[in-house]
DNA sequence: CGCCTTGTTGAATACTGTCAATACACGTGG
DNA sequence: CCACGTGTATTGACAGTATTCAACAAGGCG
């Protein structure tokens, strides 16, 4: 299995083998974690971890124990902004979903790589853009779509995710998510989770047992989403071929 | 009037003059724009819309007219994180709610003060995490938070955000939204806006004549938010005092 | 004064949540 | 191999929240 961090930085960039190398090497030192466990505690702020195999996520709970999920990690996610070592992040919880592969990579160590190598910056700078447009999606789902429409967007989302980094199988993928965590993914009840699942089977556009999601056909599950087809940067690759962008210092 | 971005920048920062007079020379070139105009267009991708004074919002539209507002900018936001340039963010647009008095500066420009600053580059940084956490606290609220919560962490987090830049006066802020706004923000629709608002105020936990908001309480307010009193950094300042961050080059 | 935007209200409807029961799958221990 | 327990999925009935539609009021502005 080839490193899902690089596999990730490619589709941005194009690396030779120092900078292939280099990225590896980022990597190397990453421990094996259960389903269910927590990563990337308060305790070590300085430290990003880099998910490179399985699936997580970061939430929130209110104060009488509703969760909402705020962010989910696919393989070669940053599970938290570069520049977010300066936060204390209490705020909120990481926790794998599966047995996850994680590094734990300082904050100092990913600068000083990406301080050596442009090309490494850049992807970096651009995976940080991908995940900040990814988020303001979530809240147009949360904020305008409706259930129906915000379940078929996520699952959009994540099949093509998946796939871009090559963990799609023709139109399947995992969904290792039970409804309870797609309810506080997307601000539903279980329940209801539950029913438009249904409904988007009945409707012949997704398949889901157990934790193979099957997209019958990408097209008309993105139209019943409204989704934006460019939004991921599936077409277009931004940062590619704009020249030298401009440098400065973290901090 | 001092430079809003220079009051944001001094919560993190302590700055000395030349610090100062470079963030000032930042602004400089500003220019006012009315109310209800775009700023910050895809035609100028290496610029930054630094708002100095009045109110702007980003939002994006559905394909069929729905609105959602996911960012809501005062004076001394940034209307964009700084390393957007990168993308074509053709994805959403950036409007003004009021005359605004708004700064275009060039990314390069704006990494070449925080190069040469460190003390600037750091308040920028702790800037963009707060950003963050407000986005993340905003999927949150349209997640799992009641209209009625959430219309009380919206005008919360307005207030003590107005008042950390010393633009609220007492209990007293600007709220320049109208009720339609308000529900593109939090994703209710305009009629139901109104009745919250009315139940916040029987319950006389606010007053809202005009543009003006009263908050009768924040400790009160906060409670009915379930508001995280820490979330807005407005008690600790995250940065601060954990001695000289490590650096590396935006690209 | 009349127009337009914004705010307010009521009634009917639609959507989503809650509660509670049942079914199903999987792993453990007997 | 089966019984059992746990977690997840499914279903129905009902309650509650939020939306839609429609009308009207209030205020600013030309």
């Amino acid at each position: 299995m080839t490193n899902a961090l690089l596999r990730k930085l490619e589709r941005f960039e194009t690396f030779g083998r120092v900078e292939r190398d280099a990225v590896a090497h980022l990597c190397a030192g990453a421990i094996h974690h259960r389903s269910d466990e927590q990563i990337g505690q308060a305790g070590q702020p300085g430290v990003i971890p880099i998910l490179l195999s399985g699936f997580a996520y970061r939430f929130k709970l209110l104060s009488d124990g509703r969760r909402q999920i705020h962010g989910l990690f696919l393989s070669g996610d940053l599970c938290r902004h570069i520049y977010g070592f300066l936060a204390v992040q209490g705020d909120h919880g990481i926790r794998t979903l599966t047995p996850s592969l994680v590094a734990s990579v300082p904050v100092t160590t990913l600068l000083g790589v990406m301080d050596e190598h442009p090309r490494i910056a850049r992807a970096m700078w651009a995976n940080m853009v991908g995940d900040d447009a990814l988020m303001r999606e979530w809240v147009v789902s949360l904020g305008r779509r409706t259930a129906y429409e915000r379940m078929a967007h996520l699952l959009c989302e994540v099949f093509l995710r998946l796939r871009a980094v090559g963990q799609a199988d023709g139109e399947s993928c995992e969904l290792p998510l039970t409804q309870m965590d797609l309810g506080d993914l997307m601000g539903l009840s279980t329940v209801h989770v539950n029913r438009v699942l249904q409904q988007l089977r009945r409707d012949g556009l997704i398949a889901l047992k157990g934790s193979q999601l099957t997209i019958r056909d990408v097209a008309v599950l993105s139209r019943a989403a409204d989704l934006d087809p460019a939004y991921l940067g599936l077409d277009t690759l931004p940062g590619a071929g704009q020249g030298a962008p401009p440098r400065a210092r973290v901090a």
